[in-house]
RNA sequence: GUCACAGUGGCUCAGCUGGAUAGAGCAACGGUCUUCUAAACCGUAGGUCGUGAGUUCAAGUCUCACCUGUGACACCA
């Protein structure tokens, strides 16, 4: 419910010569001191008007504001602070939350339009790193909060499955492969005729000769060219699998730059119609300078396509497909001017949806302050990482809950949930550089403590033999209930922001607060002991446990009930 | 060189549309488990918010300049 609402209906009939009731809205702020209140109205902007200092105007509006909503307002220098009546915002939140559930949040933003979200989007052949790991979990995350406000989202899996590489790979297979190997292991062992290949040319440089040769008749649809990338492509993409299964993550769609293949002739062809395609040095292009931007290459002077040929043709080809209200891109920040190409292209062929393409960016993962490079075999393989993860959230289980049923079970969704939630709980924008101790903890802000915090929630629900019946009384008055109360009351908000910055560390950081009022609260009061207010705790106990989850579900993130 | 993004306590970061004494977590030090899971809680110490101007009643937040770091700058993706 919304109780700013009482405070602009207060305000309105006092200041309302003077402000509008929308300016009322933006002008009234939550205190960052809980001590002023719940919320606050600071007077400057009426000293104009009334010519009277702003600590007298505020004396002056709270002798005539009516109170009576209130549990009281006063005045504290230049503001107006109001204190809500916390019976009644106690009463009505957990009841709100507790009729709802997992449905608590819910908002009908969308109106079940769809987007595609271009996640992910691993290279075949090569491993999956820290890298593609922010790509899908931030996706991933954005997917669920935009299911929550009833959008419909496609993850797209736009696999690196076309290229050069492959060229280079065929011929590095052929040298110094062998069937056995790549079927015992896949990508450890492409990736070691990849990494072998650009060693090897650096000193023949006809290597790439051959590379760019067998490319060509993969193109050209030769069958060995053909057979082998398809062989390479499926086993990957089981790798690719048990990497998703671990995180939990699905998708809707795995066409990835070879699907595209056929589709791309028509798209160079709407852009010659449409006369945009310029020849420069040989290549052609379309000229963005009225853009500001450096041109698009669209075809190489030897006629073959490019990345960006590509995404003009996938861009378009979701349009027709999807309709979207939406098309997401979550990319690497580096790859920002790229996108502003893509949606100024989009926009010189007259289509109105250009601004409709959103590239959400996120920031670099280094190593020792370097750029990963699989090249060069710098790389962070992922799935070692998870296992990392896991394995020590084993031994934290073992240490401080050794008669815990399913220890595995918990163990992964533990150090799973403890990767994601590094990586999710900071701006998107952030760079990092990559640090496993810091990855894997489990103390302070981390994905574990939240999940902590809610298997004690549970643990105290399975001891209370109760069930919470959404229609008690839920009346809690104290300091530590109310700063959770207010929390819970604003977790639609929050999804509203995550939202509409397609930001899910906006919830990351939300649970972490949540879970911190409620360890506060647990540590202070006794909830198993009848004092009259026993089902009134366990509602709140409940309501932070089913709003945790639900937080905790949007990252991706998984709650045991124990651990 | 041009453009973009960033610069907050030892480290990692919050700070939404400018608002009341700048907040956490790690690390340090000191407390709290015979009672609901101590992966927790409480306390102490630690900051000229890169630098300098400007706009404003009010600037960590907006503008400009400079310094530092990172990234992008057509035939890779």
């Amino acid at each position: 419910m919304d109780f700013k609402q009482q405070v602009i209906t207060a305000l309105a009939p006092v200041v309302g010569q003077a402000v509008d009731e929308a300016t009322i809205n933006k002008l009234i702020e939550v205190p960052k001191n809980s001590s002023l209140g719940d919320y606050a109205f600071p007077t400057f902007i009426l000293a104009k008007t009334l010519h009277k200092a702003p600590q007298q105007i505020a004396v002056d509006l709270v002798a005539e504001i009516d109170q009576t909503p209130f549990e009281k307002v006063v005045a504290t220098g230049p503001y107006l602070n109001f204190f809500l009546n916390k019976a009644n915002f106690s009463q009505v939140t957990l009841q709100e939350v507790l009729t709802q559930k997992a449905h608590f949040g819910d908002q009908d933003l969308g109106d079940g339009a769809n987007v595609p979200i271009d996640m992910s989007s691993p290279n075949i052949a090569k491993p999956i790193s820290m890298g593609h790991l922010r790509s899908t979990v931030i996706g991933n995350s954005i997917a669920k909060i935009l299911a929550k406000t009833n959008y419909k989202p496609v993850k797209i899996n736009h696999l690196g499955d076309w290229g050069t590489q492959f060229g280079k790979l065929i011929v590095a297979y052929k040298k110094w492969g062998s069937e056995a190997e790549v079927k015992a292991d896949p990508i450890t062992n492409l990736l070691k005729y990849y990494v072998r290949f650009h060693q090897e040319d650096v000193a023949n440089p006809e290597l790439d000769d051959e590379a760019r040769e067998w490319f060509k008749r993969l193109e050209d649809g030769d069958e060995e060219a053909t057979k082998l990338w398809a062989w390479f492509r499926s086993e990957s993409l089981k790798e690719f699998e048990k990497i998703y299964d671990m995180l939990g993550v699905t998708f809707d769609s795995f066409n990835g730059e070879a699907f595209y293949n056929d589709k791309m002739a028509d798209t160079v062809n709407e852009l010659v119609e449409k006369q945009l395609l310029k020849e420069s040095q040989g290549a052609e292009i379309v000229d963005l300078s009225k853009y500001d931007l450096n041109p698009a290459l669209i075809r190489k002077s030897d006629g073959a396509t490019l990345y960006m040929t590509r995404d003009l043709c996938a861009a378009i080809y979701r349009k027709r497909t999807y309709h979207f209200a939406k098309s997401l891109y979550v990319v690497g920040n580096e790859q920002r001017e790229h996108f502003q190409q893509l949606k100024a292209i989009i926009k010189e062929m007259g289509y109105d949806w250009a601004d409709d393409i959103i590239h959400i960016p996120f920031g670099l993962i280094t190593e020792n302050g370097k750029k990963l490079s699989t090249r060069q075999g710098r790389v962070i393989l992922l799935e070692k990482v998870l296992n990392d993860a896991i394995d020590l959230a084993r031994q934290q289980i073992e240490a401080k809950n050794p008669t815990l049923a399913n220890k595995d079970e918990v163990a992964k969704q533990v150090g799973v949930g403890a990767v994601i939630f590094h990586d999710l709980k900071n701006d998107r924008l952030d760079n990092f550089d990559f640090n496993l101790e810091e990855v894997v903890r489990f103390e302070g802000e981390t994905g574990p403590y939240v999940q902590y915090t809610n298997a004690r929630a549970q643990s105290i629900l399975r001891k209370s033999g109760k069930t919470v019946d959404e229609n008690a009384s839920y009346v809690l008055e104290d300091d530590e209930a109310w700063e959770i109360l207010k929390q819970l009351n604003d977790y639609p908000n929050v999804i509203q922001r995550a939202l509409r910055e397609y930001e899910p560390s906006v919830i990351a950081k939300y649970s972490l607060h949540l879970a911190k009022s409620f360890n506060k609260y647990y540590a202070h009061t006794r909830i198993l002991e009848d004092d009259g207010m026993m089902m009134a705790k366990l509602g709140l106990v409940k309501a932070v446990s089913l709003v945790l989850e639900n937080a905790l579900s949007l990252l991706g993130v998984t709650s045991p009930e124990e651990m």
